[in-house]
DNA sequence: CACCCTCGAGTTCA
DNA sequence: CTCGAGGGTG
């Protein structure tokens, strides 16, 4: 007896076993159940292998297939639809979700055929099965898969589809033959779909807002749960085949039809179809083309197992060039003589498998959305989720940005929603999948009040959206990202004060108080100081304090000393020593105070104040001194400066603890300044060959760190921008080049790989082109 | 008033 | 790396 509450697996592969395992035993007992009117276990077994089965799939969702069981059920349930019996059960597939795997049942399929097997290859299309029943050529019935043997009659809606007919072509059509094929959405409609939503939602809220209306947040709630975004293709073509547009009227009558007019079919095998006139699925393909039923372009056969791994590969490389989305390669037998002898076990057919591609959208269980304070004091809220594997690594966290963004998505607390990760990288929750609620899930509400130091949160000012912590000098939140900016690489570049060593800086050390309250005192630490430091354990996961399994006691680390050696013992050392983390933070604490000025303009975290403005105004003051001299119109006079920022710079040299640390700074022997700069105003040095040209850098060029390719283009005069537009005159792009590539051929930007970039900031432009004068 | 650009934030991996 | 927000510039 498997109870939902005992120890889920550990690993994916034992997830899967398990949820294979009981997904059997369920449809086993159901198809039992309504097939045969035979039951086989107690309803009570039978709902504890569901909840069993429900809970593995929401800490592994991956492993929740689209046939999963805990969908139909819950899909079937409530149906507004009428029931349609399938002339010939319509089975899902058996996964296999390895190339080793699949080459293992190739293999094994093989000698069970007990000859030459000739494979069909196909794409498994990421849509919603569907089953059309033609009798005499005429399309009696569109059904979805339901739980294989009952299905929703959703024929109303099918018969608008495109590229599902009513009447076949041609003549001599059988007298019943059940068609099966996917609907889906191509993804360009998919994007099309989403942006009339976003339009129809601001329609919503400005004819609310003309109508007085009054509440801009009220009608923003109303409009993203009339039109909310779609989370993927998927669900998108779920819903648009099973609404009811009878009922609808206005503007979501509108929105309907887009979406019924956005599907498309698919087929890709027969039901019943009692003597089909030719002996192989792929000669099927073409009886159904004949019979102008949309086939797919791209299938394939192959003799042999390297044709199959070469399909495998190819659209694994290419996925995205298809028109719709895939989520892995059906591999087939062709031969119909083999699939009766190798038959069916009661789920899926033995002649055909999918092989699934690893997922790059995952359904995860939304568990709290709780917010973040930044070293600015912005508060972020962002999603904590059921861990999940995507796009190859396991997500637990992403950013929801702002309210506004949380009611957009119209995510709530408790939902299954749809992740992904963007551009592969970042982690972003794409919206909810309404039809999994079940009522217990809640809004999130922002906090009033700071959950790290307890302050009213406000908007810096009228309009904004974003609220801030107002305690900018003793959030604790703020205090750590502060000390932490002044460590990255954008700023003083200190290694070994890093996110550990920034929080064990700030936070209360037990039972002292913290060696720093502001980032004051950065330089002024010693090693008696840093030695004592202990800093409580806290979970990844959960982050509350670790306590210890006998005591009960919170764990405590202290990462700043060590105990003595045996030789330092016998020389008389007996206390603790300074760990090397805490010799390397002190070295590197020195190395910085002689670091260039627009770093310690960057690291003092003066808001709009980023390494682009920092450096102009380093070039053009020449010390912190004068910058802080300096009034108004003398700071917006420099280049890439206006209003904003020097108001910006003001107000923060006219706060007293500000200027204290830059005195604090300057005292312990931070040189803020750069030797020898003439004054304020002084002409910018010019020339270099790369004047007045803006050079992106994007992705790995051999030869440069990321900052070395900026340094690079700056040391040779050249803008370094962060961004590709027109106004970017070279792209020197290198392996794992991403979307700044893409926009560079799209706007017909200049791109040069490493060799070229080298030759570009050291001899300029007319160089590369004595090199290579057809390039470009 | 368009653009284009920078800032700031969260997140993960080599 | 990507996004939203908002500043700067022509």
């Amino acid at each position: 007896m498997t109870d939902a509450d005992d120890q889920l697996p550990q690993t994916l592969d034992e997830a899967r076993a398990e949820s294979t395992r009981l997904t059997d035993l369920i449809v086993g007992a159901r198809d039992a159940y309504y097939g045969r009117d035979a039951e086989i276990v107690d309803d009570q077994t039978y709902d504890g292998w569901m909840r069993r089965l429900e809970a593995l799939e929401r800490t592994f969702p991956e492993v929740q297939g689209q046939d999963s069981p805990t969908l139909s059920v819950g899909a079937a349930q409530g149906s507004m639809f009428a029931p349609v019996e399938h002339a010939e059960r319509m089975l899902s597939l058996d996964n296999v979700f390895s190339t080793d795997e699949l080459a293992e049942w190739c293999a094994k399929t093989q000698s069970a055929a007990g000859r030459a097997v000739r494979w069909l290859l196909e794409l498994k299309i990421d849509g919603l099965a569907i089953s059309l029943r033609y009798e005499h050529g005429v399309l009696v019935s569109a059904a979805t898969r339901g739980d294989g043997r009952v299905g929703e009659d959703v024929t109303v809606n099918a018969a608008q589809v495109t590229g599902i007919p009513s009447r076949l072509a041609g003549s001599g059509h059988p007298p019943l033959v059940e068609v099966r094929g996917e609907v889906y959405i191509p993804v360009a409609a998919f994007d099309e779909l989403n942006a009339l939503q976003a339009r129809l939602r601001e329609r919503v809220i400005a004819g609310g807002l003309a109508r007085g209306g009054g509440d801009e947040e009220k009608l923003t709630r109303s409009a993203a749960r009339r039109f909310p975004a779609f989370a993927n293709p998927r669900n998108a073509a779920s819903g648009g085949l099973r609404q009811q547009l009878d009922k609808k009227n206005g503007m979501e009558l509108e929105a309907g039809k887009a979406r019924l007019a956005s599907l498309r079919l698919l087929v890709h095998g027969i039901g019943a179809w009692p003597s089909p006139p030719v002996a192989s699925q792929s000669e099927v393909y073409g009886v159904l083309a004949e019979w102008g039923l949309p086939t797919s372009p791209s299938f394939r056969t192959s003799d042999d197992i390297d044709g199959v791994s070469a399909f495998v590969g190819y659209y694994g490389e290419h996925r995205h060039d298809v028109e719709h989305e895939i989520d892995g390669v059906v591999v087939k037998v062709d031969d119909l003589a083999l699939h009766d002898e190798l038959g069916a076990t009661s789920r899926a057919p033995r002649w055909a498998i999918a092989y699934k591609y690893p997922p790059e959208q995952v359904n995860t269980t939304l568990l709290d959305i709780v917010v973040s304070v930044g070293r600015t004091g912005r508060v972020t809220p962002f999603a904590v989720m059921a861990p999940a594997r995507v796009a190859g690594s396991v997500v637990r966290q992403a950013t929801l940005h702002n309210q506004e963004v949380v009611v957009a998505k119209g995510v709530l607390i408790g939902d299954t929603v749809v992740l992904r990760k963007a551009g592969d990288v970042i982690p972003e929750v794409l919206g909810p999948v309404v039809e999994l609620r079940d009522g217990t899930e809640r809004a999130f509400v922002m906090p009033t009040h700071c959950p790290e130091c307890g302050a009213l949160l406000a908007p810096a000012k009228e309009g904004d959206i974003d609220v801030r912590c107002p305690n900018t000098r003793a959030c604790p939140a703020q205090v750590r990202g502060r000390v932490e900016h002044i460590g990255s690489r954008g700023a003083l570049d200190i290694e070994a004060l890093g996110e550990v060593t920034a929080a064990a800086l700030t936070q209360p050390s037990v039972p002292a108080e913290p060696p720093l309250r502001t980032e004051a005192g950065l330089f002024e630490l010693t090693l008696d100081e840093l030695v004592p430091i202990e800093v409580v354990v806290r979970d990844a996961e959960t982050g509350e304090p670790k306590l210890d399994d006998e005591t009960g006691e919170p764990v405590k680390r202290a990462p700043f000393r060590r105990n003595p050696t045996t030789a330092e013992k016998k020389e008389g050392l007996t206390g603790p020593q300074p760990s090397a983390q805490a010799l390397t933070l002190l070295e590197e604490l020195e190395k910085a105070k002689t670091k260039e000025l627009w770093r310690f303009l960057v690291a003092l975290s003066i808001r709009h104040v980023g390494p682009v403005a920092a450096r102009a105004l380093a070039q053009w003051f020449g010390s912190i001194a004068a910058i802080r001299a300096a009034v108004r119109d003398e700071l917006a006079a420099v280049e890439g400066v206006g209003g904003i920022i020097a108001d910006s710079l003001i107000e923060w040299f006219a706060v007293d603890w500000h200027r204290e640390i830059v005195e604090r700074w300057e005292r312990a022997g931070a040189r803020m300044e750069i030797p020898g700069h003439p004054g304020p105003g002084a002409a910018v040095a010019a020339g270099g060959v790369l004047e007045g040209l803006t050079v992106v850098a994007t992705g790995t060029l051999e030869g440069y760190t990321r900052e070395g390719a900026q340094e690079a283009i700056i040391a040779a005069g050249g803008k370094a921008a962060s961004s590709v537009s027109k106004k970017t005159d070279f792209v020197a792009a290198g392996p794992g080049a991403g979307s700044k590539l893409a926009k560079a051929e799209d706007l017909g930007v200049r791109i040069i790989d490493a060799a070229q970039f080298k030759i570009l900031v050291e001899q300029g432009p007319a160089a590369l082109d004595a090199l290579a004068p057809d390039a470009g």
